[in-house]
DNA sequence: TTAATTGTTCGCGAGAAGCAAACGGCTGGT
DNA sequence: ACCAGCCGTTTGCTTCTCGCGAACAATTAA
C-alpha cells in the first residue's frame, strides 16, 4: 500500500541494455554524437555503439540528423503520457496556473520517483524571477521545499532508503546535509503544515511550499511558490504565503477526490 | 544537408535492446503491468522480463508502484530536454498562442521526425472545439494539413520513401491514399502556400497549415488552426484564415533566424 | 490451511553481442 | 586533383552474455 522507494537494480543485470541506457544518456550530455565520439566517450567498439543506435532508431528512440545521433521526440510523446498517468496532474496544474496568478511569483508542482523529485509543471506570474527549474528536472528532495515538504510525509525507514540512496550532498551553505538536522526540519514541516527554503539550494532565492495528500494519508506530491528573498520576507514570507500555498495544496487534495 | 528519412534499421539489431523497447512500449499500451503479465504479452519468459525491468528500474527508465511496473518521469525530463531541442521550438510556441489568441480557434505546431509529424504545441483559443490531438502525438503525415504542408516541402525522393515505409492509410473516406493524388494535392500546396483539411482526418473537422521554412529551403515544421465545419467554411475558410496561418509561418520563419 | 498466482533466483547451454579489423565514403588540406 | 585521415558501416570470430526452464519465495485467494 504505501509506496516504499525500490532499492535500485538488484536481480540481474542485462548488459546490452545498460549500454543503450548509457548511449541515451550521453547523447542528451553531448547533445547528439556521432558513433566515434560515442564509441570514445563510453569506452566501447565502434561496432557496438553502432549496432545499438540501429535498434535505438528502429525503435524511434533515436534520430540521425544530419550524420548526428540525437535523442528524439519519440520521449515528448511517452512523457507526456507518463505526466498524464500522475492522477493529480491536471488539477495540480490548474492551480499551480491560479496560485501564479495570484501572487505574481513562480509557482511549481513536484512528485516524487525512485527518490528523487520531479517538476511536472511551473507557472510563472506577473512579478515572477527566473528560475533554473523546467519541466522533468529531477532534483534531490532535502535542498528544495518541494522536496521537503514530500519527505515530512513519509516514514522514517522510507526516507533513510532515500538518504542511503542519494546522499544529502550540499548546494550552498543553507543545505540540509545531516539526518538528524534533517529530521528535526521534517518535523516542523510537519507541525506547520508548510515547508521553508531559505537559499538552500540558490543563494536569494526563497520557496514556500505544502505537501498534497491522499485521502489514505500517503503523500502524492506538493506545491510551492518561489521569489526573491527581497520580496519573501517578514509578514508575507512567515504568515500570508504560507496560508495562499497551504490552501492551494487543499484545493488540489479536495478536487482530486472527485476525480 | 538534406534531410531524408533514413531507411529503419540497416545494420546490426541488438535483440536485448530489441525486448527492452518492446516492454517499454508494452508498458505504455497496457498502463502498467507486472512481470507475469509483460511475459505473457510479449511471449518470453517470466525470468528475462524480470532481468530486463531490473535494468531498467536501475536507470530509472521504469518505476514500480505498488507492484506494477510503469514507465517513468524520466521521460517527462528527457521528452522536454528534446522538444528544446528543436531550434525553433520557443518562437513556434509563442506564435502558436497568438495565433489560438487572434482567431479563437485551436492553433497547433508540428515538425517531422522518423517520416512522421509529432505535435510540438498546441494552444486553445475562446472557441476552440476539443481535438485529440496532444503534445507528442505522433500521426502520419498524409492525412493531416499540418503533415501535408511539410510533405509539400520535401523531393519526390524523400516522399517516397516515407510512403514506402508508412504507407497511406485510410483515415475517412476523403483520406488521400494513393500517390498520384498526394503528389498533385501537394503541387497544389506548393503554389497556394497552404494546406488544407476538410474532414480527411475526422468528420467535421477542417485545418489549415502552413509550412516553416529554414532559410535555406528545407522545411522545419509547420503551423495551423483547426475547427468545425461550421465556422470553417467560405470566404473565411479560403481566404482569410489561409492568410493569418501563412503569416504566423512567415513570422515564425523570420524571428528564427534571429536566434 | 491450502491452493493458486506472482515475483525472484539459479544453473546451463545456445547463440547473441561485443570486438578487431577491414572497407568504403566523405572531407579537408596541400 | 589527389592524397591522407576520419568516420560510419560491415563482417567473422570468439566468448561470455542472456534467455530459458525450473525451482524457490512471497503474496493473495479461497
Amino acid at each position: 500500500m504505501s509506496k516504499i522507494p525500490t532499492e535500485a537494480g538488484s536481480g540481474r543485470h542485462v548488459q546490452a541494455v545498460q549500454i543503450s541506457c548509457d548511449i541515451l544518456e550521453a547523447l542528451r550530455e553531448m547533445d547528439g554524437a556521432g558513433v566515434s565520439e560515442l564509441a570514445e566517450a563510453l569506452d566501447r567498439s565502434k561496432a557496438t555503439i553502432h549496432s545499438h543506435l540501429s535498434t535505438l532508431a528502429a525503435n524511434e528512440f533515436v534520430v540521425k540528423n544530419d550524420g548526428v545521433y540525437e535523442v528524439s521526440l519519440r520521449f515528448v510523446d511517452i512523457g507526456e503520457y507518463a505526466k498524464g498517468q500522475v492522477d493529480i496532474y491536471e488539477v495540480a496544474k490548474e492551480e499551480v496556473e491560479r496560485l501564479a496568478e495570484e501572487t505574481g511569483e513562480v509557482a511549481q508542482f513536484m512528485v516524487e520517483e525512485h527518490g528523487r523529485g520531479v517538476y511536472l509543471h511551473k507557472a510563472r506570474g506577473e512579478n515572477a524571477i527566473q528560475t533554473a527549474s523546467y519541466t522533468g528536472n529531477r532534483k534531490l528532495l532535502h535542498c528544495t521545499a518541494l522536496g521537503k515538504s514530500i519527505l515530512s510525509q513519509l516514514s522514517a525507514d522510507e526516507i533513510d532508503a532515500i538518504i542511503a540512496r542519494h546522499g544529502l550532498p550540499q548546494r550552498t551553505n543553507k543545505t540540509i546535509s545531516s539526518r538528524e538536522e534533517l529530521f528535526d526540519e521534517l518535523e516542523t514541516i510537519r507541525e506547520e503544515g508548510v515547508a521553508f527554503d531559505d537559499e538552500e539550494i540558490l543563494q536569494g532565492l526563497r520557496c514556500i511550499a505544502a505537501p498534497i495528500k491522499h485521502p489514505n494519508g500517503s503523500v502524492c506530491g506538493a506545491i510551492s511558490i518561489s521569489g526573491p528573498t527581497s520580496r519573501f520576507k517578514g509578514d508575507r514570507f512567515h504568515e500570508e504565503l504560507p496560508e495562499i500555498v497551504e490552501g492551494a495544496a487543499n484545493v488540489i487534495e479536495v478536487n482530486a477526490t472527485q476525480v
